[in-house]
DNA sequence: CAATAAATGCAACGATGTTGCAAAATGAAT
DNA sequence: ATTCATTTTGCAACATCGTTGCATTTATTG
């Protein structure tokens, strides 16, 4: 997936800034905070303008985000994100939070009275890669 | 549950200002941020004495927290929340953070190779009182 | 009540969220 | 390619929150 294709398909500009952070998170095997990114680009850009081209990011759907252990961590909604609920997990042993996609949905039950309309679930422990490399 | 007894219970002080956070979230019917608790309170205490009982509180496990929109919510880990998970509900009517305590416990599928240690599970949606009142 | 350890209040600093505004960049139209 | 309207950017400024050091006050124990 291109980071302009992306942009344009949004309605956004194309501008260096988002390009520089899609390019980032699309290149990346899991999540990143915001400072992550900007580091990754060589602190280029003000901060402010990182924080507005996030936020734009956001809220327009391009991303979606992620608050764990006091930092918010960003991903790129494509492929199997784009629009689809999915797990979050976060692996103790290399930190990395990933997106999990599940074969089925699972229905968790609640009291009477509750009526649900999004489920966030997050799982903590430690990942396939992780659990190979102990196990060797 | 008496404020006093936790904290002895908990082998810390028994301090003005944890006894009045404890009394303040025993009482609450949800979960409250820092800051609601320190306007219940009038504002008696320092921000960073505020800081450091909330601290020390989840710390020793008097307390557990969530973080939700961008807001840390306290909750005291007193009758069903002493230890065991449990559900979050925000209902997005009454604004309400609540904890869940479901009948069984759902046992949620990943692919393979992923050891779950921890299961953080929120929802959104209209609590029960919400829903009543709106069926009116 | 006296002694000791812990908690508090205050000052200070860093990180992060947020806005206003002038300068620069983008995208569309010529 | 040049022009123009609109958006984005960078910078300054300010708010809030997290965090620490240190002197003073408080809680607990004997
Ligand atoms: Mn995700
Ligand atoms: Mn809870
Ligand atoms: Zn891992
Ligand atoms: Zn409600």
């Amino acid at each position: 997936m291109k980071a302009t294709h992306i942009l344009q398909h949004h309605q956004l500009k194309c501008t260096e800034c988002r390009i520089g952070i899609l390019n980032v998170l699309l290149e990346a095997d899991a999540a990143l905070t915001e400072n992550q990114v900007k580091e990754a680009l060589h602190n280029k850009f003000d901060r402010t303008t990182f924080y507005r081209s996030f936020k734009t990011l956001v809220e327009t759907g391009v991303l979606h985000s992620i608050t764990l252990h006091d930092s918010t961590l960003y991903m790129v909604n494509a492929g199997e994100n784009a629009g689809h609920e999915h797990y979050h997990f976060y692996c103790s042993a290399c930190h990395k939070l990933l997106c999990i996609h599940p074969q089925k949905k699972e229905n968790i039950a609640l009291p009477d009275g509750f009526k649900i309309k999004q489920t966030d679930i997050t799982f903590e422990g430690v990942c396939k890669t992780c659990n190979k490399t102990e196990k060797r």
